[in-house]
RNA sequence: GGCGCCGUAGCCAAGUGGUAAGGCAGAGGUCUGCAAAACCUCUAUUCGUCGGUUCGAUUCCGACCGGCGCCUCCA
């Protein structure tokens, strides 16, 4: 059993095979630093940690690539709205995206070009467009690309370019381009792009990059710097990216190098809020750092979205996120329980029978198109078994850590441990001690207030034979 | 109008042409002073509706109903 996925490109599920194995070039679209990413967005990021995390438990080496998005339309406006400077106004954004990419336990990618920091690329590739005869200067200083020149645009969206719809998007600049359908590669500088520092020389006037002309130039550049290549891999983001972006990517790409640009394209659905995608323009959305105030664990997050396959959509509530909260919470439980089972136990065949069937079934399902959802089921299938045979003393504890260590490498939900600070922890000991006293005395009353008065500062107790355990909540 | 997706128990959610994984919640039991954790048992004769194909469909086809997305530099 191989992996495969599904290629918005062919509409299939196909085995995958890197151009170069073991090496994989993973190229996502990153994130719009105007202003705080939301969850919704960072569906779409974890989406692409599972699969990079799943790469690599698979044995290939992959490089990963990220762009940042600090120069567009959007970080334009917000930053002039805000009376700073471009880089100004982006950078606590960036920082802020890096924060949330740790709290979310999302592995952090081997490169993060910036669009800002990335300019000659994208003023090179305008170059060679032009040389190619596929873009020209609009009659506004702008230089477009021309989707005649490239017969094969649609075939990523399955748009008939004759049946794009282009009485809507009429606007001033679409008097200035030879077809209505022709995007942007360079925009020539307008007052408010001086104003907060967003524009270049370039020999073809001066401006600033449109917005798929930033990805196309970052990754080739990337790629080309890291594995000498013109062909990603896997090229992954939003659903909504698929038109225009990456089909603008693609004819810009594959027009400039003669070479495909993306042999798999991966899209990951939206996150919705009652039926809705999730977005900044509906005002329905919530940040990472809004969950991580209320005291969410990221594990919960992150459990709650492998709970449904990442091509469909998933609608976030606060119910959704406490029942994962809780499947994290037995997760802990078992993890815990299996510190503690040392290497005794009668006989090693039951557990390492049971681990090895749980990896066999996880490698399968995430194997068909990162079916996360069914790697979870058994996971948990798993557990229950273990916690059986652990019942029934069974030996081959080793085994089960390490599958269970496995796994979490690729979905790391396990629960985040919560340190207690000394004093707390004295407090915590004493107060145990207190209520050992009392049940020895058989003072049952006085055990279960000691009992009320920990769990009232978060405090969780539980009974073993080896003593009482516990536990911040 | 064009392209596309979804509708499975109280909630979330996998899935297969042969009779429904898993998580959460709930009920009963074992264990426990009581809990907790764990374990055992139970909880959809049924997969939006109506037709069709088939020995057999939740799974294939069609229609319909309901929800959603892209076609606007949105992950």
């Amino acid at each position: 059993m191989t992996l495969s996925l599904y290629n918005t490109l062919t509409r299939r599920i196909e085995p995958f095979e890197p151009l170069a194995p073991p090496r994989v070039t993973l190229y996502t679209c990153g994130p719009t630093v105007w202003n705080f990413a939301h969850i919704g967005n960072f569906r779409t990021f974890l989406f692409e940690d599972l699969l990079r995390r799943y790469l690599e438990y698979s044995g290939y080496d992959v490089y990963h690539i990220m762009n940042l998005t600090d120069v567009d339309d959007r970080t334009i406006k917000a930053a002039a709205a805000a009376g700073k400077r471009l880089g100004e106004h982006t950078a606590p954004f960036v920082q802020a995206f890096f924060e949330d990419r740790d709290y979310l336990r999302i592995k952090p990618a081997h490169a993060y070009p910036r669009a800002t920091e990335s300019v000659p690329a994208m003023i090179r590739l305008v170059e060679q467009l032009l040389d190619r005869g596929v873009a020209y200067k609009g009659e506004d200083g702008s230089i477009y690309f021309a989707i005649a020149k490239f017969p094969t645009y649609g075939r990523l969206s399955r748009l008939d370019t004759r049946e794009l719809k282009i009485g809507a998007r009429v606007t001033s600049d679409e008097y200035a381009k030879d077809d209505p359908r022709d995007f942007a590669l360079w925009k020539k500088v307008d007052g408010v792009d001086e104003q907060v520092g967003a524009a270049w020389e370039a020999p073809f006037g001066r401006g600033r990059p449109g917005w798929h002309l930033e990805c196309s130039a970052m990754s080739l550049e990337q790629i080309g710097r890291c594995c000498h290549a013109e062909t990603l891999d896997i090229h992954a983001g939003g659903v909504d990216l698929i038109f225009p972006h990456h089909e603008d990517e693609i004819a810009q790409s594959e027009a400039a190098t003669g070479r495909p640009f993306a042999r798999f394209w991966l899209h990951g659905e939206f996150l919705n809020v009652r039926g809705t995608k999730m977005s900044k323009r509906f005002g329905n959305f919530l940040t990472a750092r809004d969950l991580r105030e209320q005291g969410v664990d990221a594990a919960a997050v992150r459990l709650l979205f492998w709970q449904t396959h990442y091509r469909k959509a998933l609608d976030f509530t606060d119910e959704a996120l406490a029942a994962a909260g809780a499947g994290v919470k037995r997760l802990g439980e078992f993890q815990e329980r299996l510190r503690g089972a040392g290497g005794a136990g009668r006989g090693v065949g039951e557990l390492a029978k049971l681990a090895t069937k749980f990896e066999t079934d996880f490698r399968a399902a995430l194997d068909d198109d990162l079916n996360a959802p069914r790697a979870c089921g058994a996971l948990f299938e798993f557990v229950h078994e273990a916690n059986g045979a652990l019942d029934r003393k069974a030996g081959g504890a080793a085994a089960v850590r390490a599958a269970l260590d496995g796994a979490m490498g690729v979905l790391d939900i396990l629960p985040t441990a919560k340190a207690a600070d000394p004093a707390l922890e004295r407090w915590i000991a004493e107060r145990i001690a207190a209520r050992d006293k009392a049940r020895k005395s058989k003072d049952f009353k006085e055990a279960d207030w000691v009992r009320a008065e920990l769990r009232a500062k978060g405090v969780e107790i539980e009974d073993t034979p080896g003593g009482t355990k516990w536990r911040l909540v």
